[in-house]
DNA sequence: CGGTATTGTAGCGCTAGTTAAGCGAGTACCGGAAGGT
């Protein structure tokens, strides 16, 4: 078995061997057997179902987060002379979906949005499919997004079951041990093969650094990027606050080529300054969350924390953007005391209200007296009931799973209305404690006095590996002499170029 | 003191014409594509 994958390494990626953890997950693919594969970020997770897709009949899907992740992947596989791969998702107009969608068996390997699967003809294409392999890619996201904000990611446990249970191949960067049975279980009870590599990085040191006020914050960010030539990704929580920002780093250090980059702002911008960072035209980005997937650039050398992400693994996730290179890299965050505000109120904002949740059931009972049981458009619904999207999408989930809701239509019975009404004010307030007990961790952490790197990965961790160099604040290490270690390594100046070129011409 | 606060996909698209609506288009498994010489 090993030799076939070998030979098909060497014969499709040029390589001669596999690194951490590849063979190992393609063992476990290759037997059929579904398999949880947490492996240290890079460039290896693809290798684990690209191979099968080209060496073996039947076709691969893979569940992708991003657009752009979908395109970035189709591209490269594609310069490199592999045709028999598409991406369906909404980039393609009407026509072209179906062309794809007609000739979907002349292709290996094709990837979609969670979305997408929620289309019925999409399903009804793939059910004629032999789909040797079902993949999620980033699988953090079922467990991150799914409850609330992309609960589609949620319906892929009843895809998997419509597709007749093909090998289910779930991959990711990062996962806690709770995100790994958090996939296992929203995937629908799966039992996998689980291949698990530490995900704490050894060159990574960390430093919290409280401050009184913005000012001082900012006085102190700004000391930091002093210190360096090197890429720095500065998250923030707020779109005004990266973009502003940016606006003093580029009034003090004009030096420094710095961007912000947010969820709102134009794709063209967005794929731009993302292009640009990766190139390394720009030293520093500010941004908020939307920064990060497909972010793969190694030399990123500190990560500034001004505001804190509203649990550990998102952290995590973003402190291990730094230092992809085995370099020194630093982490750092500031915190000032009102800070733990905005985590709260998104964590409230995520979840509707129950004054809310009666207000939306009474204006549906009322629509079904009416004669309309098809369900309202959102945009009507506003109108009425003060709810965002994300909230309406989370019930709408919810009304589905309790069988309030079937196809497009709105079931009445009084008792099973007011027993969804009592479950989901429950499990709302379930997951409202949840989350904030989870913000709690993070903010435990910041205020500890023990090592940090101990008190990070101690919870999802047997062992954690020992400082390469600085450790952390707590242990003593400072930033003083940061300058001098981290100067020796001189940037690429020829490397942009010819990344560029790459872009451009492949 | 008061403001402030994330994350993404999909939707049918085009046209004509300026604010609605009609039209064209299209997916069935079973096996070697399709473009270059």
């Amino acid at each position: 078995m090993s030799t076939a994958l070998q030979q098909g390494l060497q014969r499709f990626y040029g390589y001669e061997r596999f690194r951490t953890g590849q063979e190992e997950i393609l063992e476990s693919v290759m037997q059929n057997r579904h398999t949880l594969g947490v492996l240290p970020t890079g460039t290896g997770k693809s290798v684990c179902y690209q191979l099968p897709a080209f060496m073996r009949g039947g076709q691969v899907i893979v569940v992708s987060p991003l657009l752009s992740l979908m395109e970035d992947q189709v591209k490269q596989l594609r310069a490199r002379g592999f045709k028999r791969v598409a991406a369906l998702n909404s980039f393609l107009g009407f026509e072209e979906k179906q062309q794809i969608l007609r000739k979907l068996q002349h292709y290996d390997l094709l990837y979609v949005s969670p979305e997408m699967l929620q289309n019925e003809f999409v399903i009804q294409r793939l059910q004629q499919l032999h789909i040797q392999l079902f993949v999620v890619d980033e699988a953090h996201c079922i467990s991150q997004w799914g409850q609330e904000f992309r609960t589609d990611y949620l319906r892929l446990a009843e895809v998997i079951r419509t597709l007749d249970n093909p090998p289910v191949l779930a991959l990711t960067g990062t996962a806690t041990p709770e995100v790994q049975a958090d996939i296992q279980h929203l995937l629908g009870d799966l039992e996998m093969d689980e291949h698990i590599y530490p995900m704490d990085r050894e060159n990574i040191a960390y430093f919290v650094r409280e401050v009184q006020d913005q000012q001082e914050k900012n006085e102190t960010m700004l000391a930091l990027l002093k210190k360096i030539q090197e890429p720095a990704i500065i998250y923030f929580s707020s779109r005004t606050m990266a973009e502003s920002t940016a606006a003093i780093i580029r009034a003090n250090l004009p030096e420094l080529a710095c961007a912000y980059y947010h969820g709102g702002m134009e794709n063209e911008d967005r794929i731009l300054i993302q292009q640009q960072f990766l190139a390394g035209q720009l030293q520093v980005i500010c941004c908020t969350s939307a920064f990060g997937m497909g972010v793969d650039k190694e030399d990123v050398r500190l990560i500034i924390h001004y505001h804190l992400p509203s649990d550990k693994e998102s952290f995590i996730q973003e402190v291990g953007r730094a230092g992809r290179d085995g370099g020194e890299s630093v982490s750092v965050v500031l915190y000032s005391p009102g800070d733990w505000q905005i985590p709260v109120h998104l964590i409230e904002q995520d979840l509707p209200e129950k004054v809310s949740i009666q207000q939306l059931l009474r204006f549906l009972y009322q629509r079904v007296k009416a004669g309309h049981t098809e369900l309202p458009a959102y945009e009507l619904l506003i109108q009425h009931i003060p709810i965002s999207e994300t909230q309406w999408r989370f019930l709408l989930y919810q009304m589905e799973k309790h069988d309030i809701v079937k196809g497009n239509h709105l079931q009445y019975g009084a008792k099973a209305w007011k027993d969804f009404l009592d479950s989901i004010e429950k499990f709302v307030e379930g997951r409202r404690k949840h989350k904030l007990v989870q913000l709690q961790r993070m903010k435990e952490w910041v205020y500890t006095g023990t090592c940090r790197r101990q008190a990070l990965f101690a919870d999802f961790q047997h062992e954690v590996s020992q400082a390469k160099g600085r450790c952390c604040d707590n242990c003593g290490d400072t930033l003083t002499d940061w300058q001098a270690s981290s100067a020796k390594t001189q940037p690429n100046r020829t490397g942009w170029r010819e990344q560029l070129q790459h872009l451009l011409y492949q």
